[in-house]
DNA sequence: TTGTTATAGTTGACGGGTCAATAAATTGGG
DNA sequence: CCCAATTTATTGACCCGTCAACTATAACAA
């Protein structure tokens, strides 16, 4: 028979609560995000990167956002369909294609983004500053740790 | 083709960080996870569930794990086909199907914790003791926070 | 009893992610 | 110059989660 160890918690020690505390609360909270902001939170970094790097080819895209090839490209196709963003080919490169963001998709963002703004009120309240700035520190680290697994 | 260098430095406050680090941590730890461990960490929780709480219904434990019924009929499905549990009726409720850990479950389980184990060791590499409770209880918190959005 | 309501589980459709294979264009070494 | 290797983007297959619709059973009230 296998090590009891069977605590109250489901977790059988504290490292494990992190674990599942992390994927808990991913899992609740793009679903609410979505539901408050109307758009994916990935679809609306998206744009914000696009906002803030001008037109630029979905690899570096890519890149700044942190997901996999095959993602941006649907993602940008659901955006093009929707009139956020226009796709044109680079002179400079025949492989890459040039995203922007289009006019409809500036507004997006923008509006978006303020129900952002209430929605990580919402998620860090009863968070001091320091806090804060504490825990995204302890989640770099952590990123750190695993991009090195 | 594996992602590169997401840097969460696109944010255009603290908050937006602690949001996208909560995203990209999630993405890059479940399928490290699930390539060192053999198994998906949903299905390990609910082995581990299983073998702590001995035949249940699939109801209590979709509770237990967190996700959606529909998740657990899937994964049990899964899990049923590699042997690992076994489903029977309920003889006290006709509706209810009774879930347990097969003993071929059991070891798959206890190989499994230990590969996890050193998984969660180096993810939290560097972290002392008290750092990680401290992560706890703020990432808990955060899970409250998003429980009343 | 019977009919309504609630609960357990399954299934299908969908969104979001991965990886692997592929096409097209660029790059670079012989 | 040319051929091999690399890079960009796309597509298909798959996993994992959600929600909504459905079936079967249970619980309960009239």
């Amino acid at each position: 028979m296998p090590i009891s160890e069977g605590q109250a918690d489901g977790a059988v020690n504290r490292d494990d609560t992190i674990f599942e505390l992390l994927q808990e609360l991913n899992q609740r909270l793009s679903p609410k995000f979505e539901r408050h902001a109307g758009i994916s939170f990935t679809r609306l970094r998206l744009l914000q990167e696009l906002y803030r790097l001008g037109p630029v080819s979905q690899n570096t895209l890519q890149r700044k956002v942190g997901i996999d090839a095959a993602a941006v490209t649907r993602h940008l196709k659901g955006l093009e369909e929707n009139g956020l963003i226009a796709r044109g080919s680079d002179p400079a490169d025949g492989r890459a294609i040039l995203v922007s963001l289009t006019e409809r998709g500036q507004n997006a963002m923008s509006s978006c983004r303020e129900e952002k703004g209430r929605f990580l009120e919402q998620l860090l309240s009863g968070f001091k500053e320091e806090e804060v700035a504490l825990l995204a520190r302890m989640l770099e680290r952590l990123c750190g740790n695993i991009k090195q697994i």
